[in-house]
DNA sequence: TGGAATAATAAGGTCAGCCATAACATTTTG
DNA sequence: CAAAATGTTATGGCTGACCTTATTATTCCA
């Protein structure tokens, strides 16, 4: 068990590597821009994980968990997601504000709290936006999906589940209908990174391809 | 309704002039003391807290709330009060810890969070420790009692609440039957700021005076 | 292969909320 | 009423996590 203290901006390092794919190796750009810092910033920050032994980096070919850090960022994501069923499930809390609130109360959880929250929602696999949850034990086992963004016309798929976290982004998918569950359609992908158009449920709906990345889908 | 962003910092200053007593006048040294910074840090922030307007302070008299600052810190009391309860009825953590993991989670609460969950409890009164809960209006009704600290020898007298914050100190005083509901009676008052000689159920219990201050009692 | 994009590094700045030390003011108390 | 306790103010310091600006290094791609 993780026994380390870490900090709030940690945590939401730690976070972002999770989301940006667990075992992927990270540019430093894609989790500045995730983060909403300067590179400049997630420079600095990726050095002192580093230092901790969190993370390590390859300079100029990204950043990627170590085993210390993959625990802890499955730590982080288990209470993360907990609370999101928490919130979804008990307080009824809007869906697209549910990451932005969880995330708060994330940092501020105690393991027996984590615990104790798992058992009392009788240990959940996935939250509101259909991602799984790590289990306590630390196993993790990723969506057997991908992104939206690299599927072809053509395709059928089901949406897995939703990998943004603003509020913002959230809401825009759920107006339209793009939610886990959901069975989707590429009817045509626009040349030059344009958008996808797609067919959701009865409706056509138009989606940039940088919003299509968050959006996890499984090939039916 | 409260719309202004306070700091973690700032809401433990306001959640402790609540604790010390909501319309009284604290000294800079028992609010240092209680939040464990020296007094010149409290010093200092107590004149940041009266730049925002949330209390005032007369030098070398002491420091009281705001009619914002008692609106702010009853938000605060509120937020942390409905956590106490949700750890304590629903994922049944020990007693002596609620106070400070209710602390974390207070802090990283948003309005919709804490109304939500009000809802979710049934709206409670009071807190596991016996302390009321504001309402969502600020409305705050202070218990009718008083500190077992200024009690007098023979009183006999039922635990309202208990004040105290810490959990060594909430796991002290539970360890010797000191809790809200509880009847007591006050055997023997030692001189010189000694200890209480208390009858607690079928047992007697020395208590030192400090820790007396934290219970809050009711004369029969 | 050379220019664009991306990344790294350096230097210096900000901000909140603490700390210590020290000098000085006021209040309480014995 | 004097000494002790308490409170105030000033100065300077620290830390974490950001920021900007600027220079330099590497990689990618056309």
């Amino acid at each position: 068990m993780s026994l380390l203290q870490l900090s709030e901006s940690t945590e939401m390092y730690l976070k972002a590597m999770v989301e940006l794919g667990l075992s992927n190796v990270v540019s430093i750009g894609r989790l500045a821009e995730r983060l909403n810092v300067t590179p400049v910033s997630a420079n600095e920050m990726v050095r002192r994980l580093g230092d901790q032994g969190l993370l390590t980096h390859t300079p100029y070919k990204g950043v990627s968990l170590t085993d210390k850090g993959r625990e802890a960022a499955c730590d982080v994501v288990r209470r993360q997601r907990l609370w999101e069923v928490f919130l979804y499930e008990h307080l009824h809390i809007e869906w697209a504000k549910l990451y932005e609130l969880a995330c708060s109360l994330e940092h501020a959880t105690a393991p027996e709290v984590t615990e104790a929250l798992a058992a009392f929602l009788d240990d959940p696999k996935f939250c509101p936006r259909g991602n799984p949850i790590p289990a306590a034990d630390g196993t993790f086992q990723p969506l057997d999906g991908h992104p939206l963004s690299t599927a072809s016309v053509g395709e059928t798929m089901e949406v897995l589940a939703i990998n943004a976290t603003t509020t913002d982004v959230l809401k825009y998918l759920q107006e339209r209908g793009i939610l886990p569950g959901q069975t989707i359609r590429v009817l045509e992908a626009a040349p030059l990174q344009g958008p996808l158009t797609l067919k959701v449920g009865e409706k056509e709906v138009a989606l940039g391809l940088s919003l299509a990345e968050f959006v996890i889908v499984k090939t039916e």
